[in-house]
DNA sequence: TTAGGGATAGTT
DNA sequence: AACTATCCCTAA
């Protein structure tokens, strides 16, 4: 039985909100809806820095990835690229980097038709969806949000689209997957799930 | 509320 | 231009 993770809020830095989970206290998680401003930045990157001197040089360098701070996608590269892969969205490479801090497009001030939001997931947030769906099956995507992704901006909707998205992966031409992106040992999760319980159902047309 | 089609916008 | 991750719409 998968445990819930339980979120404890750290407060807020600036516009970020701070928050960490029991399982894994020991790592910063960041909602990035805020402006950017020099301090916030800085206090970021004092954050990200390693606490001693030994990797010093390795972090300096940029090298130190993914980073303890915020996961993200962008930092694993396709295993396989034969020919060059299309459409995957990279975004946010670290927390100064000037992408991380834009805002969403908010409906007020686009068309009618705009996005609300356009992040990106993280690796860290994929692990908690397959844990979501080990411990309630899929399809059960209220209670999924309500459990795992409580203070998420992730609605029942995102999760369940993200599943679809992900099981896209093991159709025909996996080759252009988001999995190509993520940890090995949570792709074997997500699959073990999908050879269980597969989705989409093709109830329509 | 969910499944699935479709639109949108970022990447190559 | 081709392609897809993410988001939106809506029947049932």
């Amino acid at each position: 039985m998968e445990p819930a993770p339980t979120e404890q809020d750290y407060g807020f830095l600036g516009d970020l909100q701070l928050s960490t989970t029991i399982d894994s206290p020991h790592i910063l998680q960041i909602d990035n809806r805020g402006v950017r401003d020099e301090h916030t930045v800085m206090i970021l990157q004092l954050l990200e820095g390693p606490q001693d001197e030994t990797n010093l040089d390795d972090w300096l360098s940029g090298d130190l990835h993914p980073s303890p701070l915020l996961e993200t996608n962008a930092h694993y590269q396709p295993r396989c690229r034969k020919s060059g892969r299309r459409g995957a969205r990279r975004r946010r490479t670290s927390p100064w980097d000037p992408m991380f801090f834009e805002r969403p497009v908010s409906r007020e001030y686009s068309t009618a038709k705009g996005r609300k939001n356009n992040s990106r997931w993280t690796s860290k947030e994929v692990e908690r969806l397959a844990r979501g769906v080990s411990r309630f099956g899929v399809g059960q995507w209220t209670l999924l949000k309500q459990e795992f992704f409580k203070s998420s901006i992730r609605t029942a909707v995102n999760l369940k689209d993200k599943w679809r998205n992900l099981l896209k992966g093991y159709q025909e031409n996996s080759q252009k997957s988001t999995l190509l992106y993520l940890e090995p040992s949570l792709v074997e999760k997500i699959r073990n799930l999908a050879a269980k319980q597969p989705y989409p159902y093709r109830r329509h047309r």
